[in-house]
RNA sequence: GACCGUUUAGCUCAGUGGUAGAGCGCUUCGUUCACAUCGAAGAAGUCGGGGGUUCAAAUCCCUCAACGGUCACCA
């Protein structure tokens, strides 16, 4: 054996040994018990980040209960990431100076597709690379034609029961993207923004947008203010930039008389408040701003000028002709962003597909309280609880083409919409008119997403899979797609098979710079962990982003602790030396008292370890085996045991076969490397987890426990 | 505005009622015999502030503060 480990050596050789021996799929333990995690899927279209490198918890859950004996899935697949990706691929066209819209749909989707072929494979060389033991036999990708299939079928289900419906409302659109978003996809901004007082006729009211104010269909004030009870109801003539105009005034408990003048404009088409107010009033849409962000023919003068321009252009005209009353400059307020482009989120209305989330929600509701799905860290089930208790309807519509496109055809003659499970349709449902278009729009990339869990078991190619697996063990993600994928997920499992889609929901915490920043290509701070895995090994960084940190908070990324793991990976190592190369000539078959208190302290780690697993306590596990190791195994032990007349080579090598096995969900390749000199035969992967007996011994914790033996020891 | 998280040794962080811990750093010593990627010893903390419960609080309760985050339609 060399003096130091090399990762280098080790790693590839026995990942390719572990998949080509078939040990990554569950019939490796035909007998077992079912235990089953789906990878959440990685977007197809980049490289793996630090998030990804956090699912070796997955790995370590999957290894665990292989080498329980459970017949043991871990299943990997890809994702095409809809607008993610095609924004990636638009970021690309733009730097070759083409855009989205100098291709035909097909001939776009055509490239995003080969872009996404090409990248594909980078991303699951680098799933191999930090040791998953992912079944590749039954990987999937969403846009796999069984798995489109079925979200077809789904979204024909939602329609049947009518929990699909098609309605203009007022969405969030970015105009820079020519795109809708959910309600999750948008993120709030501080901002300091003018506020306008304007006059409007007889009144005055506060704006931040006055380049809306030519959609304005009613002025609003609270029907209970006195200053402006004799409008309410009545119709007042107002002096505006594009001449005179009439406008009606309405009482709507909405307005908050203390804000501003107490009086707000109602601009139905480009505001979500107004547009409620405007459906209680019977109040008319009028649209302004197109969905290319410019001010459209109903804006007279100003017709053309995007947004911005517009504002000001309204401002100083307004200015011109003494429409302004003053300007309150020091404005704060939250405006909505998009959270990909960061440019404003237009309200603008548009016809789309809606989810009604309610009583989708309401099983989710009921499967949570009653703790069929549990979450660990248990603060997360009150944000997810208060999140579905809320849930608003669910817009599914994506104008692009990247993506699943929604299997719906509108007729021209009656206008009616044919929904199917995805083969085309001859005619209108109808009035079997033969003239139909299918809608342009693809589905929002969550909206197949939340189908995952069940889509991927049903198509494995395997029939039993679904029966076996379903409902999966554990769901593990980072919880800041807690609300985007897993609480829909629930709710569409339950909705699709009457069953949760998964028993214990388990969200890891963000891995950040060593600055403790969040990583981000804007800020430029991003780091490969493919290249930490290169420099420190696997293990290391594996070991590192368990060790150290409670299982469920950030973490700042740590070059010492990086080189603390990676010492480690080489104490062991060189345990591993000590005990297979250099055999004293003093060794004996009798076992001394010292040699059976090794092993009862090694039987308390496995069952430490064991339970620190179950608990999703992984900080808890390795801590304990960092410690009893290094300073209880190697310092004590191994070194008392160069001093001792006699040593026994069984104890010794029975203990450390055990540390190895106990060691190897967290440190997969060096245990397994190690195993192989020391015992050379049956790969560790698939060894049995060693046995203990079920006794506790008290509640202190294994590592404090063993050090305050030790101290006892010396008195 | 509501909710959540964090605040413990110089740094990064464990620690949910019973005499303050780890890694890194620092000090001293040792070690040619598995490992200098080693070993032994040590210095170092009013556990954010204040109040309360308890025989006992870093840990439970109340309150305040700072930082971070999530959700919420206020023009």
């Amino acid at each position: 054996m060399d003096k130091a480990y090399d990762h280098k050596k080790v790693e590839q050789r026995i990942y390719e040994r572990w998949e080509k021996s078939g040990a990554f799929v569950p019939e490796v333990n035909p007998g077992g018990e079912p235990f089953s995690i789906i990878l959440p899927p990685p977007n197809a279209n980049a490289p793996l980040h630090f998030g990804h490198a956090m699912y070796v918890v997955e790995d370590i859950l999957i290894r665990y209960h292989r080498m329980k004996g459970d017949k043991t899935l871990w299943l990997p697949g890809a994702d095409h990431a809809g607008f993610e990706t095609q924004f990636v691929y638009e970021k690309q066209l733009q730097k070759e100076g083409k855009s989205r819209f100098d291709f035909k749909r097909e001939d776009l989707y055509k490239n995003i597709w080969d872009f996404v072929q090409a990248n594909r494979p980078i991303m699951e060389s680098q799933l191999r690379k930090l040791g998953f033991s992912l079944d590749w036999t039954r990987k999937k990708f969403t846009l796999d034609e069984d798995i489109v299939k079925i979200v077809y079928a789904t979204f024909k289900k939602l329609y049947d029961d009518g929990l699909v419906y098609r309605a203009e409302r007022l969405v969030n659109y970015c105009t820079f993207d020519g795109t809708s978003f959910s309600d999750l996809e948008v993120v709030y901004e501080e901002q300091k923004n003018p506020l306008f007082y304007i006059k409007y006729g007889p009144l005055v009211l506060a704006t931040t947008r006055p380049e809306t104010k030519f959609g304005d269909t009613a002025v609003a004030v609270h029907p209970d203010d006195k200053r402006y009870q004799k409008y309410i109801g009545k119709e007042i003539e107002i002096e505006t930039v594009l001449g005179k105009a009439k406008i009606k005034v309405v009482g709507d408990g909405f307005v908050d008389p203390n804000f501003g003048t107490g009086v707000v404009k109602i601009t139905p088409a480009h505001d979500f408040d107004d547009f409620e107010v405007a459906k209680r009033h019977n109040l008319p849409l009028k649209q302004v701003i197109g969905f290319d962000g410019k001010m459209n023919e109903k804006a007279g003068k100003f017709q053309g000028l995007y947004i911005k321009q517009a504002r000001s252009a309204v401002v100083e005209e307004m200015r011109k002709k003494g429409l302004l009353e003053k300007i309150d400059e020091n404005y704060i307020h939250r405006i909505a962003l998009c959270y990909k482009c960061k440019n404003p989120i237009e309200p603008l209305p548009l016809e789309q597909w809606f989810v009604k989330m309610k009583p989708l929600a309401a099983p989710a509701i009921n499967a949570i309280k009653a703790k069929k799905i549990k979450m660990y860290p248990t603060r997360h089930t009150q944000t997810t609880l208060q999140f579905l208790e809320n849930i608003k309807d669910w817009n599914i519509s994506r104008q692009i083409v990247w993506g699943i496109r929604i299997p719906a055809w509108e007729c021209s003659d009656c206008d009616e919409w044919t929904v199917t499970a995805g083969e085309n349709p001859k005619s209108c449902s109808k009035c079997k008119s033969l003239i139909i278009n299918q809608d342009d729009d693809v589905f929002d990339t969550w909206f197949s997403s939340s189908q995952w869990p069940f889509a991927t078991l049903m198509t494995t190619g395997n029939d039993n899979d679904f029966k076996t697996f379903y409902p999966t063990s554990v769901m593990e993600t980072m919880y800041d797609i807690l609300l985007f994928w897993v609480a829909r997920m629930i709710m569409m499992g339950i909705y699709k098979t009457s069953e949760i889609p998964f028993k214990d929901v388990v969200l890891h915490g963000m891995v950040k710079d060593p600055l403790g920043k969040k990583m981000s290509k804007s800020r430029g701070n991003v780091i490969d962990p493919l290249e930490l895995v290169e420099q420190y090994g696997a293990d290391s960084v594996r070991f590192a982003l368990v060790y150290g940190t409670a299982f469920g908070n950030d973490q700042a990324l740590s070059y010492p602790k990086l080189q603390a793991t990676r010492y480690f990976a080489n104490k062991i190592w060189n345990i591993g030396r000590f005990i297979i190369e250099f055999k004293p000539e003093r060794y004996s078959k009798k076992i001394s008292g010292k040699d059976r208190e090794i092993l009862g302290k090694t039987e308390d780690l496995a069952r430490c370890v064991s339970e620190s697993i179950e608990k999703y306590r992984f900080h808890d596990a390795a801590e304990a085996l960092y410690e009893f190791i290094w300073h209880e195994f190697a310092d004590k032990y191994v070194e008392e045991a160069k001093t001792r007349r006699e040593v026994s080579q069984i104890v010794l090598e029975e203990v450390f076969s055990t540390l190895l096995k106990l060691l190897h969900p967290f440190m997969p390749f060096i245990t397994e490397e190690i195993y192989q000199k020391l015992s050379p035969g049956k790969p560790l992967i698939i060894e049995k987890w060693p046995h203990f007996a079920k006794a506790t011994r008290g509640k202190q914790s294994f590592a404090r426990s063993s050090k305050d033996e030790s101290a006892n020891e010396k008195k």
